[in-house]
DNA sequence: AATGAATGAGCATTCATTCAT
DNA sequence: GATGAATGAATGCTCATTCAT
């Protein structure tokens, strides 16, 4: 009888390697063979598992903006300011945890290869940030206009802030705090 | 009578086309062939001007990125407020005048293939923008903090903008006006 | 029941076409296209083989150099007047045997891509020719004069009589000794 | 009036800068932009004086073939054996002072460019070498033999020292003195 | 299931040749 | 006559994908 076994599972092994590969060449920029090196596979075995560059390059993406939206989603019914402070706590542990992945998620162009259920995820992920900022407004606690251009803002907020650190800044936890108040600033209704 | 010319610049044209491309496509995606086929040129041509895909991609680089900083250098002795407006709006009008390079130049990763005097380039614009923080700080204007860390929000927070309106997100007058205003508070001193 | 097996060995048959291509056409004048089509392969085959063009043509280079000097290498004490009929005979037999190969080695000019490995095996084989000549001299047998002169001398002479049979000059048996008998005419001590 | 003038004539050097590229990297490795550039002129230019780079590289053969054929050309009814040492010296001296000129006719493979003309001319030096050795076994001075293989052997034992010695190997006058002992020696009738 | 050799279209780049100025 | 920009086919090389083992 064999062992419940603790093989890793294949799938899993190519997308990570795939995944170190998009972010430091980018998905066009990228070899399947070169994936299939780093995961330690033939390409033969790439394609038993993915049809296609392209297949592989949006089951990548899906997975982790699916991570992503996964860690923020739960609401509940506290005050926007508290959710607020959670969430970009949770995306800056996220792209602590894993950088490639976000890096590969927000810095980069997909547009070319992204299939419906990739662009689909990536809707519903606004979506989620939109109805956070439209509670908030109800609340009177989030500043009137439009959610979506609230977001962008926000979310572009957060995004700078992590590509500032991949490149090389070093922040202390007062001066992460101090990011998040600065950015519910953003936010918040005016006085 | 004519006037004294007015040629196609070849260069030019072959940037614009370039940045056509690589907007669409991504510097790694993009093909050469596809390049001097838009740019009107055959691929022989395209070589006379640029000695290698590389180059090209630096030249457009640094043909935008210093378009960019050019537009948003002047300082003088204003209020930060009244500057940081300015900046906002010059910089929105600089992505709506040019989309395609505002998206190269903010939207894609650029970290395969930029040479030292593009890296440079990237380098000085950081240096004016945490300048302009760090003077407004002084002043009492602006909010205390690593001023790295907010410019890395607040231009995080405009491309954010940016990236959602080619997107598809529209905006008014009005709602631009807030957005301005929205990212001010982020920077803004804690009265 | 099949014999263990007779596969053509890929390399040996890439190589075989590029010696074809290379003495049809040079090096320089070569194209890898033409090497592969020749070898009944596609040309991702051929680099799957060898890593360049450079490399293709040091490897065919030195496969038959070191055929060659094989050939010629065995000593012995034999006087010098017999090892240099042998000598003579192998050259002409190789040359007889491979055509190709010896006109690639020895009616071209390799200069420009020849590796260090390249180089060094062809100084061996003159070395190897030296010293024929200055144990030859030390024996009395062969006169005097700078060894590597005198073998640049004699074996010009054999490369040109091959090069005339290559363009098509017939020679019996006995003109093929009365050959061997001039140049050692060439190399003779004076009575 | 115009005086009689000393331009330097265009096609003379565009054929020296066509032998220079061509003795460094071969015909068919050579570039055409490269000879003109080498030539300080431009391609339009080397158009205008030859067809093609075809054309231009059977100019240069049949310059520098012409121009060692006229060397050696003329005959008289001396014994061989000074005809030789004369010939012998010539070809040297011709080669000390066109040394590319000499590797490119000799070192080098033309089989895939040299069209009719040249390959006369080619024709036509051997014939009178043959036709020199002919005499020589006429009046028995050289020994019996087919000439055109005793032809190949010396000419071949010639172009074998001058690549020595382009190659590096030095000799002093009293050394080519013997070299062409040596070489009369292949030729000469057994006493 | 896994491998990696094989394929050939595609890519960046070069080159012989033409032609408007 | 001279120039060199322009052309596009060809070159060396890479890459996504297939398939026999």
């Amino acid at each position: 009888m064999q062992e419940p076994t603790e093989r890793p599972p294949t799938r899993a092994v190519l997308m990570d390697a795939a995944l170190a590969v998009f972010t430091e060449q980018t998905y066009g920029g990228a070899a399947v063979a070169e994936v299939a090196k780093r995961a330690g596979m033939s390409v033969g075995t790439l394609y038993r598992y993915f049809p296609s560059k392209e297949a592989l390059g949006n089951a990548v993406f899906q997975r982790w903006k699916g991570m992503l939206v996964e860690r923020i989603a739960g609401s509940g019914d506290e005050p926007a300011r508290v959710m607020f402070a959670r969430m970009w706590r949770l995306v800056l542990d996220f792209a602590d945890e894993a950088p490639d992945a976000f890096a590969f998620l927000e810095f980069q162009q997909h547009e070319g290869y992204l299939d419906a259920e990739s662009v689909a995820l990536s809707e519903r992920v606004s979506a989620a940030g939109e109805e956070f900022v439209a509670r908030g407004q109800r609340t009177g606690e989030i500043r009137a206009g439009d959610p979506a251009m609230l977001l962008a803002l926000v979310y572009g907020a957060l995004v700078g802030l992590i590509k500032a650190r991949r490149g090389g800044l070093k922040l202390g936890a007062a001066e992460l705090e101090a990011s998040e108040r600065a950015a519910w600033a953003l936010l918040a209704a005016e006085n």
